[in-house]
DNA sequence: CTGAAAGCGCTTACAG
DNA sequence: CTGAAAGCGCTTACAG
């Protein structure tokens, strides 16, 4: 526990025998700064195993260096890949990532408010899976924090996500040609204000799907999951004790899905035969049980997000961004036609 | 993106009326300061919105009051959660969390040597999974970084993490008192720098049960998954592709046991009928393919270590502590006696 | 209990 | 291309 001093930028000066603002200067890059004397202050910084200290940088340059990602559920697969892409770009550019767990309104609130008083304290924020207010939007878009949101997308603000209405259809219309004409649906959370719009708009491509080919939607089919594993599981619990039980059920999430799948199992269901289901993520362990199911990538999201927010920080542009993600239908061996 | 100055510690001082040094105090909580001038200093903040400077603070404090968790594989289920209950506490205390990812050898030693250089720029460090060598361990443990492992263990540094040896053993136990005499294992990665001990400390537990049981510890049965899911299913294969192949499997994580599984119900097999396995974590999912495992709570390790943190960084003490996490053996539908 | 002042370690106009 | 100096917004002895 010795309490060595930090070798500051000083100590660097006078052992290059230069300024302070010479090694500040050469240190970053900048390139007003003579080849020779640059090698010089190197040589003396690595000497010393000086590091910067990020507080006094950030003070003094008022801008801060570090980007905060909220997620409403911070230990969930989905915003672990999105910080996992948020963190490589940022620390490659030389950003501090800073995560933040934002779980229901009143904290979310609570973050919206805090982060608005954030001007020169953080650079950029990611939004991952949480639903603003209006106001909250406006006000965030006032701001020259750089956001971008990740699963929902609102007027002013950059996003990334996918096309989840296409994205659903994608899904329902897979099971549609497979013959199904019973098709269940395990949503979100509709009541949770946190995250209703990727379940609205997968809930609105499972209509649409049904719609075009003829079927009307039956209530009794749609289920909410609560983008839980036990969610899935009540809710397919649910759905198999309808008088008249769908004969395939599309799960929003594959963490739904595979809640879902393991309970029609249990049932004595056999999968695909006698119950076909098809998730969404493509979570990485949806192959060991061989989930159909539409693959998107979070991590490329969240890189995605973080390129933007360097690249407009490094040009001291405020842009719009907007990005579609790519999805896919990846058929494995949960879905057949039913008998 | 109005570039309104923030609103300082300046601003509150003088819509209160009083110095700088007072609403610092104030705001703090420190004990001496009069009632009726909190009340005051606080009810102009609020009114200001005044949110203290980070930066700021941290440089004139000489303490960060950020704590960074580095992890060697920042998107897995086990770091989110620890990341997960680590946040949890420190934002609940006032601290930052940052995330770092760090993978690989190369990775590890350019992190601790500027881990070293951290002083008064982090208070803490938890490291997830990380393997240190000893010169890195002693030169951690000479900082005034609170530094706490989870994981692994070193002399000298606070650690929390489950005796992996009786937790292993309790797995295979299991097997054994089942019937089993053949016993595959699938273990991490014996040659990964980076995530060794955990791996060699579960092997030694299996190694352990055989031969108290008298059982002879066949090389043929030990493979190396990786700590992926594919690993799992390679190794799986290569199990089933032995002229005797085992009849049941412990693999030392739920991903890579849910890996085995598959591939096991791919070959036909029935399970648990022709092959049991059980995993260790106890993964949200494992539970949905009636995953027989051992239960350890990652969120709760990464909170102990926060909580450690913050209490010795309060206490401007530097305790070496150590935790041994609770386990447990959760019997699902994977495993049965032998047929 | 409160204030004036120094100082934390950088960056950035401003000169030269 | 380089330096002297001001300043970023706090905290913390030191007085009183």
């Amino acid at each position: 526990m010795a309490d060595i001093r930090s070798v500051t930028i000083e100590d660097v000066a006078v052992a290059a025998s230069v300024s302070v603002a010479t090694v500040s200067r050469a240190l970053r890059g900048l390139d007003n700064v003579a080849h020779s004397t640059r090698q010089k202050v190197e040589l003396a910084a690595a000497e010393l195993g000086y590091v910067a200290n990020p507080a006094a940088a950030k003070l003094a340059a008022g801008s801060s260096k570090t980007i905060v990602v909220a997620v409403s559920n911070i230990a969930g697969w989905f915003s672990a890949q999105v910080v996992g892409g948020v963190e490589a770009v940022l620390s490659e550019a030389g950003y501090d990532t800073q995560v933040m767990g934002v779980a229901g309104p009143e904290a979310r609130r609570h973050f919206v408010a805090s982060a608005l008083q954030m001007h020169r304290r953080v650079d950029g924020l990611v939004m991952v899976d949480i639903r603003l207010e209006p106001d909250e939007v406006d006000a965030l878009r006032d701001t020259d924090i750089r956001t971008v949101t990740i699963g929902n997308s609102y007027p002013g603000l950059s996003s990334v996500r996918p096309d989840d209405i296409s994205a659903a259809r994608l899904a329902v219309d897979h099971l549609l040609q497979l013959g199904h004409r019973r098709i269940g649906l395990i949503e979100g959370m509709p009541d949770d204000p946190m995250r209703t719009e990727v379940s609205w708009r997968r809930r609105e491509g499972y209509e649409q799907a049904l719609t075009r080919a003829g079927i009307v939607v039956d209530p009794d089919l749609l289920h909410t999951g609560n983008f839980s594993i036990e969610g899935g599981q009540d809710a397919m619990a649910r759905l198999l004790a309808l008088s008249k039980p769908p004969t395939a059920v599309f799960a929003i999430s594959d963490e739904m899905a595979m809640g879902a799948r393991g309970v029609a199992v249990e049932q004595g269901l056999r999968i695909p035969e006698d119950m076909s289901v098809v998730g969404f993520d493509d979570h990485p362990l949806a192959q060991t049980v061989a989930l159909t199911t539409i693959r998107q990538d979070p991590t490329a999201s969240g890189a995605h997000a973080a390129r933007w927010i360097v690249e407009d920080l490094r040009n001291d542009a405020c842009n719009l961004h907007t990005h579609e993600v790519d999805v896919e239908l990846v058929v494995r061996r949960t879905t057949a036609p039913p008998c």
